[in-house]
DNA sequence: ATAAAACCTGTGACCTACTCATAGGTCAAA
DNA sequence: TTTGACCTATGAGTAGGTCACAGGTTTTAT
């Protein structure tokens, strides 16, 4: 298979297929008439498990140590299923983060609702935003 | 104010105030004599706004965008009004997407209770993940 | 046979929103 | 006066790709 075959089997980008080359999570052949990478199943079924781990929230590089791991005999999955433990407390601390927020967009949107636009004075940029009532310390920056 | 005089009155990295001022948040006047900036009172209802429009979900464009409208006088609050609409609908749509995959990700979990590890022989990457079911199009990639 | 379209190559820039590092200049206190 | 804390500008780094460029190759159509 080349690039663009590669990528079409799996549903991604050629470049996101020469990306992950240059990462080393695939390991094509090269055609030495004319420079082509040759991919073959075995990269398809590298590639799709790339994808899937993405989706599960793996990092590149985690992906890459599993993939190397894997290369090396060595079982990954203790790795995975700690990793991936991991990944679960993050999507839900995450999940509500996100909920909060929404929860202070939507009484920001309905107390919003009685105010004027107003033109900006110098003093008060945008009375919307400016009198939004910040509370609530869900933030990513302190971790 | 002094960099980090401002920087801790807003409770940002010194850096933020400096990046914030390269993009032109920020407008700060110059000391001829030291080459140092100096930041008034107004810099800092600036700064905290854009925190707070940046905890909205407004990117620093758009913050830039909104207070340029408000040095030239216009009200910049039905741009933010729509701006905001959108970005509850994006919220929103995100946490459905992380519910998803917090839903997946816990079945997955379960099913792979049962599973052996397994050493990878070449043709089973690492079997939870290989056998984990992806049915849910819940991507960002097609948007 | 040949010309154009569609592919391939590597390299490097671009995106977000900062953060950090570097090298050198300035200022306040001990 | 020296030390430490601050200031300056600039550039690199982060994640995960995506896109652009310039040039070589293969396929398809005429």
């Amino acid at each position: 298979m080349k690039v663009k075959e590669l990528a079409t089997a799996a549903g991604v980008n050629p470049d996101t297929v020469r990306f992950y080359t240059r990462e080393g999570l695939l390991k094509p052949t090269r055609n030495p008439d004319n420079n082509y990478q040759h991919y073959d199943a075995e990269d398809l079924r590298r590639l799709r498990f790339a994808r899937k781990a993405r989706q599960l929230g793996f990092s590149l590089v985690e992906v890459r140590q599993i993939l190397d791991q894997a290369d090396d005999h060595h079982s990954p999955c203790p790795m995975v299923r700690d990793v991936f433990q991991q990944r679960l407390a993050d999507v839900e601390r995450e999940i509500g983060e996100l909920q909060q927020l929404r929860k202070r967009m939507k009484s920001a949107l309905g107390a919003w609702e009685d105010m004027p636009d107003g033109t900006p004075d110098g003093r008060t940029i945008c009375r919307l935003i400016e009198h939004w009532d910040d509370k609530a310390p869900a933030k990513h920056v302190e971790e």
